[in-house]
DNA sequence: CTAGGGTTAG
């Protein structure tokens, strides 16, 4: 019987059970299924289970969920067909949360879940990463014996690697009597995702040796594993075996495999694969699109990056997301900026990632106000921040010292179950150390349940910016102890803390230790380290004789690093060849100019200072504009030298010029060498007192309650009459007084600070 | 009639 037939038939309501039967298996649009069913419902047959039954496959087949659902509920008593139908489809269609609504609704129904069920439930477990619900099934699937099928057994450890359990992966693997190839390739990109490169190949392998070959999906498997784990060469060496084993690669396999290829720079390959993908006809789908764009971005290729996205659609978010990315991986922050905006404006609902990706833009361009602004109107857009959020908001804390900022990030995140998250356990690590705050940095160092590289080089690099060498060396020694192997970023971290405590022997037998026991060669940073140790040391001859033996030639911070020994030690000959070399390698740095006429002023050398100062403003160089920074009351103030735009300036000054009088009649003079204007010297206090570091720190005091510490933050280095007016403020008025400039961290209390004296 | 693979943010 045809539709057509049934139409006609239908007025006569004649139709008996055979006939509808043949009817619902035979429909396949969404109208002859309503049809269908209001004659059901008509007829009073929608008790019947065995016809509701296919009615709920109907109204699946074409989507309608909705549909479906109202009619498992007109269901008096559904049986496990009535489930069956719509867990499958939910599954099928990744709609994991609902999947496990259906699977508790069938278990409060009191009918036993079978072996073509369960594995749909754990699936739904495995893309929730809800593995506590996992085990729950699991041992559902023990004490039923149902576990025992080979089904459910690869799904549970499909389900364990997704979690990130492999030890549990791995338990039910070897319990299986005869692993299938679903369960070998869970196993291998299980592995694969971890970056364990042994065990992944291993299993993969073995597998092949047992005779199950590998398909198309177990090669994307562990091709996207390893892309995940940031294995890079490897996704790229498993890419080319595919087709060397004559498997031709579609859309999943070139969309995890070119971040590789981008993250390896190899742009030659990145085109081949492009070229591929227009001979498939794959340059609409979405995801490739969004992995060109960003491989393009990391080669460098803007143009081209630009010119993908132009071809895709205006409603693709990820293709949008990784031009946003490349752009400002590219430098190209305004750009990126004003993309973001035109998406803003345009009304485009913009997801976690495009967030995240315009914070991490920000914080790492120094605009760290604007990040801050834009995690607001994030959380006004109703967009939930994530752990990746976090710690890209949280460097911009730290860079402006944004303390009370700062510990709302961190609140955020306790509030919200990402304090286990390694990045945002350094992040935060990063951030109390930067804002001054570094007994608070180890205390989330030793609530870390988990600790990598990271957390340990930015809990050892906190301790050396503030000057405290002997628990930067514990930390580090901790580290190796725990069978962490140092990378160079570790020991830059170190060697530094090392040559600011000036302990010479400690650091040559760390810097030779890194060749002969970790096999790293020692790069230009931790020359400069070196050269710094010596320098600082007084052994300016063999600082500069070490810088002959670089397999590298010395670049500024080599050279800068000895300039600053010359400065303290007062040794003109050498700072004269030091700061030759600087005004080559960075003509357009007055920082170089001012340390070279101040080892002249400290030798009386008054002709050569002028010198300086004559070719300094012929060079057309003047210095840069100061600028610091101060959070008061949730709010950061930016102050310029010489600014008179913050409204509060006549009360700073007023202010200002009170505290240098009660310096000076304390016995304590200004420091005139840092001017280098040739001026009266009234004038040339006038020019000191408009440093920016000293605006804000009068702005703090006269904004703060007695005894509040202060935190501010630099963006050169601190000067040398700074850190005396801060020393003495700090004792005059009681505070406690945290500078931060692009050096280290001072700490002045009483009097006093941390790094002792200025030089 | 059930199970396995994809992009973009740290």
């Amino acid at each position: 019987m045809s539709v057509r037939q049934f139409q006609t038939l239908r007025a006569f309501d004649t139709l008996n059970h055979n006939s509808i039967l043949s009817l619902i298996t035979k429909s396949k649009s969404l109208s002859q299924t309503q049809q269908i069913h209001a004659h059901i419902l008509k007829t009073g047959n929608s008790n019947d289970t065995y016809f509701t039954n296919n009615l709920l496959s109907l109204y699946l087949n074409c989507q309608r969920f909705t549909d479906a659902e109202s009619v498992l509920h007109s269901l008096p008593n559904p049986n496990i067909f009535s489930f069956k139908a719509l867990i499958h489809a939910s599954s099928k269609s990744n709609l994991f949360s609902y999947t496990l609504v259906l699977f508790s609704r069938l278990i409060s129904a009191c009918i036993l879940p079978d072996v073509h069920i369960l594995p749909s439930a754990i699936k739904a477990c495995a893309g929730l990463s809800a593995v506590e619900v996992g085990k729950q099934v699991h041992g559902f699937g023990l004490t039923s014996g149902l576990a025992l099928d080979s089904f459910v057994e690869a799904s549970l450890v499909h389900m364990y690697v997704k979690c990130n359990q492999l030890k549990c992966a791995r338990k039910v693997f070897d319990k299986m009597l005869e692993p299938d190839l679903v369960s070998w390739s869970a196993l291998a990109s299980g592995y694969a995702r971890r970056g364990d490169v042994v065990n992944a190949k291993l299993v993969f392998d073995q597998a092949g040796k047992l005779g199950i070959e590998p398909n198309l999906v177990s090669w994307n498997g562990i091709i996207a594993g390893f892309n995940q784990s940031g294995c890079y060469p490897e996704a790229v060496c498993m890419f080319l075996r595919m087709y060397s084993e004559g498997f031709r690669s579609d859309g999943a396999s070139i969309s995890s495999v070119l971040p590789a290829i981008g993250d390896l720079e190899d742009l030659k390959m990145g085109v081949q694969v492009h070229c591929h993908v227009i001979k498939m006809g794959l340059e609409c789908d979405i995801c490739i699109i969004s992995a060109l764009i960003d491989m393009y971005g990391k080669c460098r290729c803007t143009l081209e990056m630009s010119r993908v996205f132009e071809g895709a659609e205006e409603t693709d978010l990820g293709a949008f997301n990784a031009l946003v990315a490349g752009l400002s991986r590219n430098g190209l922050v305004d750009e990126a900026f004003k993309v973001f905006k035109k998406f803003k404006r345009r009304g485009t609902e913009l997801n976690v990632v495009s967030w995240t990706s315009m914070i991490g833009s920000c914080s790492q361009h120094g605009k760290d106000l604007e990040a801050l602004e834009i995690f607001r109107e994030m959380q006004l857009a109703k967009v939930m921040p994530n752990s990746v959020t976090i710690s890209s908001l949280l460097p911009a804390c730290g860079n402006i010292a944004a303390l009370v900022h700062g510990k709302a990030t961190h609140c955020f995140s306790l509030r919200n179950c990402f304090p286990d998250d390694v990045y945002v356990g350094s992040a935060l690590i990063d951030m109390y150390a930067n804002c001054g705050r570094i007994q608070v940095a180890r205390l989330v160092f030793d609530r870390m349940p988990v600790r990598n590289l990271v957390c340990w080089n930015a809990m050892t690099s906190g301790y050396a910016m503030h000057g405290k060498a002997k628990e930067a060396i514990e930390i580090f020694e901790l580290m190796q102890r725990s069978g962490q192997k140092p990378d160079f970023i570790s020991f830059t971290s170190v060697l530094s803390a090392c040559s600011q405590a000036g302990l010479i022997e400690q650091g040559q037998y760390y810097f030779n230790s890194m060749s002969r026991v970790h096999g790293l060669q020692a790069r230009v940073e931790h020359y400069a380290c070196m050269v710094s140790l010596l320098g600082r040391a007084g052994k300016l001859k063999e600082a500069y004789s070490m810088m002959s033996t670089m397999p590298v030639e010395p670049d500024s911070c080599v050279w800068g690093a000895l300039l600053s020994s010359c400065r303290l030690h007062r040794n003109t000959s050498l700072g004269e060849i030091a700061a030759n070399k600087l005004f080559e390698l960075e003509p357009k740095n007055p920082g170089n100019y001012i340390l070279l006429s101040n080892i002249y002023a400290s030798n009386n050398r008054w002709k050569e200072v002028d010198r300086v100062r004559d070719r300094m403003k012929y060079v057309g160089l003047s210095k840069n504009p100061g600028c610091s920074w101060i959070e008061i009351k949730n709010k950061v103030h930016m102050l310029l030298a010489g600014d008179d735009l913050h409204p509060q300036m006549p009360h700073i000054m007023e202010k200002l010029r009170k505290l240098s009088m009660d310096m000076k009649n304390s016995g304590v003079s200004h420091d005139m060498d840092f001017v280098l204007q040739d001026v009266e010297e009234q004038d040339k206090e006038l020019i000191l007192c408009g440093h920016s570091e000293k605006l804000a720190v009068v702005l703090g005091i006269l904004n703060t309650n007695p005894g509040t510490p202060l935190s501010v933050i630099k963006n050169l280095r601190i000067c040398g009459d700074c850190h005396l007016f801060i020393k003495f403020i700090s004792s005059f008025e009681g505070r406690e007084i945290y500078v931060r400039d692009t050096n280290r961290f001072h700490h002045f209390n009483e009097g006093v600070c941390s790094c002792g004296d200025y030089w």
